[in-house]
DNA sequence: GTTGACAGTGCATACGTAGTTATTTAGAGT
DNA sequence: ACTCTAAATAACTACGTATGCACTGTCAAC
């Protein structure tokens, strides 16, 4: 079923056809009618492979992102909302771990995409600058690694750690510890300064502790890690909402009340962080700014040349998890 | 840059160096080796439109679904690591509520998909039927309601539901109630009737309480109701472990102990049912099993006509929710 | 030495659409 | 009645690839 016999259809040719689906205003009214008539008589629905191929233009946005993340699973749904919303697509190329980025890439390029979101912060800077290809506009989410090298979108990172810290000092604690996931990843890095040199200031040490992972997993072996050492802190900061979940119910298990014991804090503002189970403190990251901010860059003419960066500032969320008044 | 130009390149025709990308046996060893250093010279990757466009497939597999779901992320991610396995990619078409599955519908079209994955249960059997079309494969992902319409794939709810409904009678309780989430989705009704039956054979009542959503929130609201509720169940029993998940943090904030004082299962098997804060009683899905029988009925030509439906066995996973003696 | 089989390659074409150019039609002005 | 203009439509071609068909050359078999 092709504009062809559609036309046959209608009475009129090939052209008028893919002008009534494309550029209506320039068919006149009857004319229109007749071959929408004809069109639904058919069946026919255009075919956006061939209209790709024709316009050069496939109306798909690509997203490189790992495929196990509670965080990135919130961004995408976010992404992809908007995107529908402009009659565009999202296609997913998920990577198992950094190993096999390269094999998403390799995919990504065979697909003429209008744009392309480079999203986790492991992804190495040689992997970034490969994706620089005349015709592809590329973002990098949330991955500080890549600025200078690509157009970047993130949250103020060091901001919010320092409002976590500041906020966590403000409690009243002697000692901290930082849980950051992998040394690799360039958000944590951030995250790790900016609460280690706030906590400075106020004179409190805050030694950085590495789960080895994104995952609830790390952060529940690591409280285990924290548990074993000899000066317990008196607050955890975690890297990640996922990691913070994790080591409360590794703090608790180990015998601990939080935040009667240990008071802690997250960063991404999960929804899970709000269940009543955790309310956890954490640094709420405002996706839809950002992920307007991202499509605007891959679709905004004015960015082609310009290597712009985005810095987004999140917003403190305070639970239950560093209210010393209950424990 | 394209296969013409790697052709001049390499002094051959275009139909070798297309042949060198999709049919390499065919070509000579050293053209081979040839067009390759030409084609890596020059930078070029082979079109996947264009590709599409000759060879009527796309290698993509569209998947409608939910746009807010801990379950079918889960189920998203196994898919799209399968597919990319085969490389092939996932086209994610997601909805925000039921009203909106229409519009998605509309965009699948368009792309010529090589299958589509329909998921939730409330897309309804309208939908359904127009989705089947010459030239689409098209899957019901744990959607009983398609039985008949469409091939299907799915858990054995109703297994599920007895092996949870007996476990936790073992527990020797003497009231249950059920939560589902919305009364239109087709899994719920049969978890539903599943769990009362294997519970009415051994003497106790389990009356159904709707929670109105899929989310935590609905869970953790619908625990409220049974507090007030005239009399208390000794056991509840989710829909889902989503709900499941409000429902035990709604229960423990209402003051009651989980499981000292209420029991608690789920249904799915949700990484986060695992998590030490809740350790989930559940009926875990075999994710991985499902896909695979999903991609086969894709992608094998022998389902053509034929109208399967695979009926998976889940697993219960018995965790502290259920365990009376520590409550 | 002739024949046949077969691997390797080039030529030409089709996939379904969008946009460019050319042609027709209708309407208005004189 | 004639030209002029603008609108509407038709004819044609290109997008980049895959593949059937035809052709060449090599080698083995007789």
């Amino acid at each position: 079923m092709t504009s062809h016999d559609v036309a046959a259809e209608a009475g009129v040719s090939q052209a008028t056809v893919a002008r009534v689906f494309s550029s209506p205003d320039k068919v006149a009214r009857a004319t229109q009618e007749r071959v929408r008539e004809a069109a639904a008589r058919l069946g026919y629905v255009p075919n956006a492979i061939a209209r790709s191929l024709k316009s050069q233009r496939t109306d798909i946005v690509g997203a490189v992102v790992p495929a196990k993340s509670e965080y990135w699973q919130d961004v995408l749904t976010a992404l992809s909302r908007r995107l529908a919303e402009q009659g565009k697509q999202l296609l997913l190329f998920p990577f198992a771990d950094a190993d096999h980025v390269e094999e998403a890439l390799d995919s990504v390029e065979q697909y003429r995409l209008d744009g392309l979101v480079l999203a986790s912060s492991t992804i190495r800077p040689e992997h970034l600058v490969r994706m620089r290809r005349p015709g592809l506009r590329v973002v990098a989410f949330n991955q500080p690694a890549a600025s200078g090298l690509l157009p970047l979108v993130m949250v103020d990172n060091d901001a919010g750690a320092r409002d976590l810290a500041e906020h966590v000092a403000a409690q009243g604690i002697g000692t901290a510890a930082f849980v950051g996931t992998v040394t690799s990843a360039s958000t944590d890095q951030i995250r790790y300064r900016g609460a280690a040199s706030a906590l400075a200031d106020r004179g409190i040490a805050c030694p950085y502790v590495e789960a080895g992972g994104f995952s609830y997993d790390a952060g529940y072996k690591a409280a285990a890690r924290i548990l074993d050492g000899a000066d317990r802190p008196d607050a955890v900061m975690g890297g990640s909402d996922e990691v913070a979940l994790g080591l409360i119910d590794g703090l608790r298990t180990g015998g601990l009340d939080v935040p009667g014991d240990v008071l802690v804090t997250g960063f991404d503002g999960l929804p899970q962080a709000s269940w009543a189970g955790y309310d956890l403190t954490t640094l709420v990251q405002p996706i839809e700014v950002l992920v307007d901010a991202t499509l605007a860059i891959i679709f905004d003419d004015a960015w082609d040349a310009a290597q712009p960066e985005r810095i987004v500032p999140g917003t403190l969320r305070e639970g239950k998890t560093t209210r010393r008044g209950n424990g």
